[in-house]
RNA sequence: GCGUCAUUGGUGAAGUGGUUAACACGCUAGUUUGUGGCACUAGUAUGCAAGAGUUCGAUCCUCUUAUGACGCCCCA
């Protein structure tokens, strides 16, 4: 048998809808602040990511899916979106278009890593990015639109972790003072650490083995090595995010791992049972210095991702009501030729009108395709009889209330019109659209 | 790259070094004569992830590989 690649996932079924379900709102919130789509490559040159990443992680070395094409180019499967979106950016010149150039994406992205829990090779994510403004309250508004898609999402306990690096000159000096601090006691902090002191001590902040270490607590924080400029910055996020009404903590341990970071850093927490060592399902920040890296004009940046399997188990988890549709308008049985003709061309028809129609594709049993029809959750049922037929009537029922009517053909879609309809107005979550779970009280997804 | 545990049918799974791999759900068909969902009956793994080894004999023991779950490193 021939199996999914590791870490590879299928989608299908009610787990897709939610997918789907997470789509739908991302777009209708993205679209509201005035982001615009955008689709790049799955594959970029390997030196975008190179670059992008430099060479100071793991990422380059063992994470990402390189190949030769069979022109001899270095291709990789993108890991991430910000790349693709900066270089497309810069590529077709948009910094000399309307600035600020507000994008959002959505799509696989490929990471060669061992899978564990809400880890996969190929995984999904959205992300919005935001080209050509220095400005805190961009900063506050990526944050905003994170937080809001998650609140329509209908997801609770969503915690906005928030972090500044300051500017290049800032970052460096706390680099610096982190190394200073921790060395004379680095004897105290396991392997990992001793290995992190010179090759990335801001990630030292955050190890899960040395949490209680007193040293760690007592550590120098980003924020008393910001000069003046990158302090009034941050507080001008804070400022406008209580504006927004996001609520948020400062965690001074909230660290970026890449040079290009700057400034905003964020992670988006989400308080949920059952959900693994790592609840965090969206992060971002500003990399004002990325654009250059890629040969591009000097451009602000920040922005966002979220994993969007991630964020269908949230969901899952939470019993979150989910809009999805599972059922059918009408189901149409038979048992002659000449009858599964006439379901053939009613049901186009009906489907043409608008109506969500199946029928009985093989030839089965009469008491098979009842089966079928309940579990296909059909509202309606029509055993097409050629006496009926032929008598220019249909015999349709409700397949709730078992009520049974003979109605004309000629009638049928004013009949469906009035009858679901009616259903339509009885639609509820139970909620009666008084509590916070954001389902579509109005119109069925 | 490292580690722990796992892998039996469409699904949930029981089970044992020795001829027919339990039970349940599901599915298909029949009893039912063109109005079902109940009930009853029948069918539904030539095989226990793959390969190699130990053994008279292995699904069960050993090794290798693959995949999965979870964790470490890393985390864009």
């Amino acid at each position: 048998m021939i199996t999914k690649p590791k870490g590879c996932k299928d989608i299908y079924g009610r787990e897709a809808k939610i997918w789907k379900y997470i789509d739908t709102v991302v777009d209708s919130v993205m679209e509201k602040y005035n982001y615009n789509y955008i689709r790049t490559p799955i594959f970029e040159s390997t030196e975008l990511f190179h670059r992008g990443v430099g060479d100071t992680s793991d990422i380059v070395t063992k994470e990402t899916y390189d190949f030769k094409d069979r022109g001899e180019r270095n291709i990789t499967l993108r890991p991430e979106g910000t790349a693709g979106v900066v270089r497309s950016y810069i590529e077709n010149k948009m910094y000399g278009e309307l600035n600020p150039v507000k994008l959002y994406y959505n799509g696989t992205m490929y990471r060669y890593e061992r899978p564990q829990s809400g880890r996969e090779r190929e995984l999904t994510q959205f992300g919005m990015e935001v080209l050509g403004s220095d400005d805190p309250l961009i900063d506050s508004e990526v944050i905003s639109v994170a937080v809001n898609i998650y609140k329509m999402l209908g997801l609770k306990g969503i915690k906005v972790n928030i972090n500044t690096l300051g500017d290049t000159e800032s970052r460096n000096n706390y680099r610096k003072a982190l190394i200073d601090y921790f060395t004379p006691h680095i004897d105290s902090f396991c392997e990992d650490c001793k290995e992190r002191l010179n090759k990335n001590p801001l990630r030292i902040l955050d190890c899960k083995v040395d949490k209680d270490n007193e040293i760690l607590k007592n550590a120098p924080t980003t924020i008393d090595y910001l000069n003046d400029d990158s302090k009034k910055r941050f507080d001008k996020v804070k400022e406008y995010l209580d504006l927004l009404q996001i609520e948020y903590i400062v965690n001074p341990n909230i660290v970026r791992g890449l040079d290009y970071y700057s400034h905003t850093v964020f992670e988006i927490e989400a308080d949920i049972e059952g959900f693994g060592s790592n609840n965090v399902i969206g992060a971002g920040g500003r990399y004002n210095g990325l654009c250059e890296i890629l040969d591009g004009p000097a451009t602000p940046g920040v922005g966002f991702a979220s994993g969007i399997s991630r964020l269908a188990m949230a969901l899952e988890l939470e019993e979150v009501n989910i809009p999805i549709k599972e059922d059918i308008d009408l189901f149409l049985l038979y048992v002659s030729e000449d009858e599964k003709k006439y379901a053939a061309y009613l049901s186009q028809e009906l489907r043409m009108a608008g109506y969500v129609v199946d029928t009985e594709y093989t030839n089965r049993s009469l008491k098979a395709q009842f089966k079928q029809a309940d579990r296909l959750n059909a509202k309606y049922i029509a055993v097409l009889n050629s006496d009926d037929l032929n008598n220019n009537e249909i015999k349709i029922k409700n397949n709730i209330t078992k009520e049974e009517e003979i109605i004309s053909l000629d009638a049928i879609i004013y009949y469906l019109d009035e009858k679901l309809i009616d259903d339509i107005d009885e639609h509820s979550c139970d909620c009666d659209g008084e509590c916070d779970c954001h389902c579509n009280h109005d119109e069925e997804i």
